[in-house]
DNA sequence: GTCAACTAAATTGTCAACAATTTTTAGCGT
DNA sequence: ACGCTAAAAATTGTTGACAATTTAGTTGAC
């Protein structure tokens, strides 16, 4: 169950969008890759409406752009983008951040520590997937935490594009933000400090930003049926 | 031609979303009221996909809720939804200004200077229908200017629900900000003062919340032919 | 061989009828 | 009159066929 599930009620339009974002962040689905409608529908045994809905959705968030008359493709943020949507992140993290020392419970705490662990767990374990997913909703949790709706949604919207940016840009090296620098920001909230807080805060992101390759830019193309490896029947040659 | 138009290339929705929106912010249209899908198809004498369309738009805007199989109605935001929303403005604009006090050319100020000129004449005519889009119009020209489309897009949100919650909790007084404060926030820039810039644009927005009476609520509901003062054809009674 | 205009295929955009759901109304017994 | 049930009306949600647009392919002149 995906922390970015939007607000539809619709079932299938949320599986067709975390699918979709999923083969994003995993780079089976490559920036610019073209996600023709009828195809989608195959895929996911839907109906072309409930395809186009999707990606209407998938375009407010930011992870595909669509050509009027010409199609959707993933999106391909350039750098300027980039360092936009990291320094919306930067401000809209350090309100939340600062909001949480105030308002934390003591249950608020142990559901962060416990996630906390989970990425460890994860990261122990080598599921590079489940590394990406709760690395994401580590920063989603501080949000829903802090109990302000907009800013949750807000955020959602950051975190796809970021997650999108460093599927694109990251180096071999760290894929994702470590356990311990997310250790290191509860650490503050639990002793209220927000200065502290809102500094480790700053520091984590700018350390995710900086682990950017934000020069060069390779944009391959990938196939869609193999990126969201369905089951759906492969085209009769 | 409003400022808030979205990225929609169909004229038709981007009118619809556009006439609901000058309906919210003049009172003519109350938070709450229900918005019938053949009654504005009826109005604007278009089909009701395209209705559906604005709709959906608008409640990613945050200016109507839709109740699913029930119906789309005016949003009603809450004093928690309003204090957030002037929160992560806060965050987003002390950025955008920052930011600006590094790289706003000559250009971009006289852009400014000129901008509250016509605020100023528009508050001096009276006409309050132009005040208040220009004076939410300023608020985007920043974001426009800093460069950041993203951010943009972020304030756009922002701007939106803030009207929305303007209309719906400001006093009889101060309808609008006065010109003068963003008059102070440009003198800042022009110095070149990032600290003073973000100060004077966290005063002017938290005077603009303070504003309001964030403490009682009251919700009448209001016509939709009359709010968007239609020439369509009155039901014969 | 190159380019242009033209035709055919593929793809997206739109619409109007149909289905599902909710709200209102009417009926009925107590 | 009140509450309950069931039909009827009103409203929203969905679907599949059709129209408009773009893309690819073909032909033919130079």
């Amino acid at each position: 169950m995906p922390w970015l599930s939007h607000s539809t009620t619709n079932d299938v339009i949320n599986q067709i969008c975390d699918r979709i974002w999923l083969a994003v962040v995993q780079r089976t689905l490559r920036p610019g890759a073209r996600l023709k409608e009828e195809e989608l529908t195959e895929i996911f045994g839907t109906t072309r409406a409930r395809v186009r809905q999707a990606l209407s959705i998938l375009e407010q968030d930011g992870l595909v752009t669509i050509y009027p008359n010409r199609g959707a493709c993933i999106a391909e943020p350039g750098v300027e983008d980039a360092q936009d949507a990291f320094s919306a992140r930067l401000a809209i993290e350090q309100r939340l951040v600062t909001r949480l020392c105030r308002s934390a419970s003591a249950e608020d705490i142990a559901t962060l520590r416990d996630h906390i662990a989970q990425e460890r767990a994860a990261h122990a374990r080598g599921d590079s997937e489940a590394v990406i997913r709760l690395s994401g909703e580590f920063h989603m949790l501080i949000a829903k935490l802090s109990g302000a709706e907009l800013l949750l949604k807000i955020l959602r919207m950051l975190t796809i594009r970021t997650s999108l940016i460093t599927a694109m840009y990251q180096t071999q090296a760290t894929q994702t933000c470590g356990p311990d620098e997310h250790d290191r920001i509860l650490a503050a909230i639990e002793a209220r400090d927000e200065t502290r807080a809102c500094h480790e805060m700053t520091h984590h992101l700018e350390h995710l930003e900086t682990a950017l390759r934000l020069s060069e830019a390779p944009m391959p193309v990938s196939g869609l049926r193999e990126a969201l490896h369905s089951m759906a029947p492969k085209r009769a040659t």
